[in-house]
DNA sequence: TACTATTAAATTGTACACAATTTAATTATC
DNA sequence: GATAATTAAATTGTGTACAATTTAATAGTA
């Protein structure tokens, strides 16, 4: 007999691991028509706000280190979203910003969150308990 | 100007996407010691609940795809924790079992869930908040 | 100033995750 | 009963994730 705590039914982090992916699916046709996955995506969300930033800042905010984000910004550059240079002052460092075509793009992702609300069906008080509950975890992290 | 709803801050799919990824550091430490990883150990809980199960159904329990599983099932295979055959009656299903290592495995992994709840810092409301939300989300899905 | 410690990216290697296709077996239909 | 349609896994190829290590540059210190 399997213990209840063990039961993949009373687990929580299974529905957060699904959901997640679930979630990504959903934006996944709105962000092929942009040619970028979802975490590329997150890189541009950050770029359009910030116009420049170090690998090591942008890591620190989407919680991904140069593991990750060296090969994915090299992907995004060779597709013509970004431009990696090194720092002069030091050479250690390598910021991220957005070319002309990476500029643009923001435009075209206006409508991405309101066709992504559009498929799921929380309503507006399950969003906010939601996020409000996310960001306590994410707080200790 | 970035437009407010393309701003990271207010992403509710970003939160849920770093705390999977932070939840998953929590119970890694926790894993290495029965050499598994996250979804190996989703794996282990639905067959120490059910004895034995095709990759299909599997895979609808945990919403991923032979692509996915197939060489993930191998890896476990090759750990010794589970065995997979194929079905007399239907050649085209692979059933997958648990080993006698994979069935005492369980005893090693009761104290997981405890020990993960110990470092997280929502309370049992916040649990159950988040819980209903996401396997609301999971019911469209 | 040499030497050490620290820091930021990059690299290496392993393991998902998933779209798209292929393979092999079974079922449905004529 | 032969053929077409469907089904279940496996395969192929691309893109994250992340631990562990390496490389190169800067900062700190005797």
């Amino acid at each position: 007999m399997t213990k209840e705590i063990l039961k993949l039914d009373n687990q929580i982090c299974f529905p957060l691991y699904a959901a997640t992916r679930e979630m990504t699916k959903l934006y996944r046709p709105l962000l092929t028509e942009l040619n970028i996955t979802y975490p590329q995506y997150l890189v541009l969300l950050v770029l359009w706000e910030t116009d420049r930033i170090s690998v090591k800042a942008l890591g620190e905010k989407l919680y991904l280190d140069s593991g990750t984000l060296t090969p994915m910004l090299k992907r995004m550059e060779e597709n013509g979203l970004i431009k990696r240079t090194r720092l002069k002052e030091d050479e250690r460092v390598v910021e991220v910003t957005l070319t002309e075509q990476g500029k643009q793009a923001e435009a075209q992702a206006e409508k991405i969150p309101l066709k992504f609300l559009e498929q799921t069906n929380l309503n507006e008080e399950e969003f906010i308990q939601l996020k409000r509950i996310l960001m306590k975890m994410l707080d200790e992290a």
